[in-house]
DNA sequence: GGGCATAGTGATACCCAGTATCGCATGGCA
DNA sequence: TGCCATGCGATACTGGGTATCACTATGCCC
């Protein structure tokens, strides 16, 4: 095993250390969100795997997304997106031309949110920040 | 006119001077969502309103969304609301218990939003922060 | 390696937020 | 007062996600 020099470990491992069982479906799921750079939609994951069913998909990204592997985040619209945590606490970059999901960290970030934290009435146990852009490809584009 | 006084002018005269005709409808939800303090759903105003189509309903807040008088936001679940903007620019708590929103303005997340920027690449148009809290009251209901 | 309990599965029907369509109604101006 | 574009309600639809249920396969114990 040398999982201990990576990141981002085997994903089916961290399941099962939380009880879950290694299925078939569950690693196809994985090991298709392993690649996705940018964001994907559970649309996308479940046209990739025609032989899993829906809700299927949707449990395992459930399962994920508790476990901390993915987050979810929504585009300006509302509609949702998912992506892989390569980082433990993170933010993003969504791009509100082409949905392109970046990761950003920023320790100031989390020490002015404990700031804030002192001067709002009860207990903060959350936040989350997205950062609308246009990215670079999208600009580049757009130039032409 | 006081308007230039109050911080939330006339809604109905925002939207008569986007073009929009002042309706009954839109004057009726206008009425109810100006009394709501803690966020609002779709559904909420339209309970309120038997006599109004689900379509309408949506259709004038979206007109308001647009004319930035309110807000749309997620809950950690992903669930969307709606509130009065009461400040011209601002972020929100949303308590994760009780699901009601507040309001809070930090110039320091401003500026420091305007440093990240200089960091990522691509344009940044804008941001989204919401803080996840148990407001005082879900506390102390708790605390019983 | 075989048997078994139980977690997990796919199909399907459903829920909720929001949008498209369409023929009818109404606000606002002449 | 009449006209007609804007707006309306009803309704059907879309997209993301969940509940249900009979069937399947994992992984553990022998």
């Amino acid at each position: 095993m040398t999982t201990i020099l990576t990141p981002r470990p085997d994903i089916m491992a961290i399941l099962e250390d939380r009880g879950y069982r290694a299925t078939a479906p569950r690693r196809a799921i994985i090991r298709i969100l392993e690649r996705k750079q940018e964001g994907f939609t559970a649309e996308e994951i479940g046209n990739e795997l025609p032989g899993v069913g829906r809700a299927t998909v949707f449990r395992t990204l459930k399962l994920l997304l508790e476990a901390g592997v993915i987050c979810r985040l929504n585009l300006l619209d509302g509609a949702p997106k998912y992506s892989l945590s390569r980082v433990e606490h993170h933010h993003h970059t969504v791009c509100v031309r082409c949905g392109n999901v970046g990761e950003f960290r920023a320790a100031t970030v989390e020490r002015l949110m404990r700031a804030i934290g002192s001067d709002i009435p009860g207990d903060i146990v959350g936040h989350s920040i997205e950062l609308y852009v246009v990215c670079e490809r999208c600009l580049e584009t757009e130039a032409a």
